[in-house]
DNA sequence: AGATCGCCCTGCTTGC
DNA sequence: TGCAAGCAGGGCGATC
């Protein structure tokens, strides 16, 4: 389930292993891999063929690519389990092996898109003159970004009719948060994931967004987080680290803070994890 | 336009 | 044992 830590090791993975490498052949295995590109897998690789990656970038949870002396970049979303694998070419074919990238060069390795549950992908997009790939220029940019603006997004925050947890997963308002760390950060706030924003203090959202900040540097500083064998590194390493969440995952656990057994609650077809100690839930509405 | 909800997908776990 | 249901869930598009 990779959020923008997770994210941020693949890039930088891509960054050391695959940029300054020209694409010989480009495999598509699987057609749901290739996202929002009518003319199909076929053309995408055509598309692909011969152009040099260069250094990839960012923003939340999407990554991307830019080609040198293109005007477009292959944009990825990992999804629920995308993996991108940078693998010896003699390599055995993963079960779940979506797309397959040769290089011209003589290094020996390819770039591989594993992908079980296939809500992950990539796909090809004109860049805006900020360099950002056209369909994603509507997501907001992430906590970790130094141009974030924290003060517009308590703005934001205070003129929405919603509660707190869904602005935080909002990729709108701020990206790269999914429901893992969500459920973190509120837990380190204590804060009630059902609190209206509109009622939310400037020293609320300020402390709120230096949790989320710490747990995500926690996590990037371990190498990513990850419950299953589903999320490897670019480099094929489990980003798995056996570090103690303090609320996701933990029903029935004792809360870390004050000993109250942690509670699991349906939310949006998810769940949302919580002490109901720490974390009051708000007056009715 | 802001908010909500259903859908996409596979494998593991749980329950009858 | 076998089968079905439940669960994991990010993002997008339809709808109000």
């Amino acid at each position: 389930m990779p959020e923008l830590p997770e994210v941020e090791v693949v890039r930088r993975g891509l960054e050391r292993w695959v940029a300054g490498r020209t694409v010989d052949e480009v495999e598509v295995l699987h057609p749901r891999a290739v996202r929002r590109h009518l003319a199909g897998g076929v053309d995408f690789a055509a598309r692909l063929r011969g152009l040099r990656f260069g250094t990839a970038m960012r923003r939340g949870k999407y990554l991307w690519v830019p080609l040198d002396d293109a005007e477009f970049s292959m944009l990825g979303h990992l999804g629920m389990s995308g993996q991108l694998l940078v693998r010896p070419s003699a390599a055995p074919d993963e079960k779940h092996l979506r797309i397959r990238f040769r290089f011209d060069d003589v290094l020996g390795t390819e770039l591989r898109f594993v992908d079980q549950r296939t809500f992950g992908g990539l796909s090809l997009h004109d860049n805006t003159p900020e360099g950002l790939p056209d369909v994603i220029a509507h997501i907001a940019r992430d906590p970790l970004d130094p141009a974030f603006d924290d003060t517009a997004f308590h703005t934001a925050l205070r003129l929405r009719r919603t509660t707190i947890k869904r602005a935080l997963l909002d990729q709108s308002l701020i990206s790269g948060v999914g429901n893992i760390y969500a459920d973190e950060a509120l837990w380190r706030s204590r804060l009630h994931y059902e609190r209206p924003t509109a009622t939310l203090t400037r020293p609320v959202t300020a402390g709120l967004l230096g949790h989320v900040r710490d747990v995500m540097r926690e996590a990037l500083d371990q190498g990513g987080t990850s419950f299953d064998s589903l999320y490897v590194n670019v480099n094929g390493e489990s980003g798995y680290f056996d570090r103690s969440l303090d609320a996701y995952g933990r029903e029935d656990e004792p809360c870390r803070r004050c000993g109250t057994p942690m509670r699991r609650r349906p939310w949006m077809n998810r769940s949302s994890y919580f002490c109901p100690r720490c974390q009051r839930p708000p007056r009715a509405v």
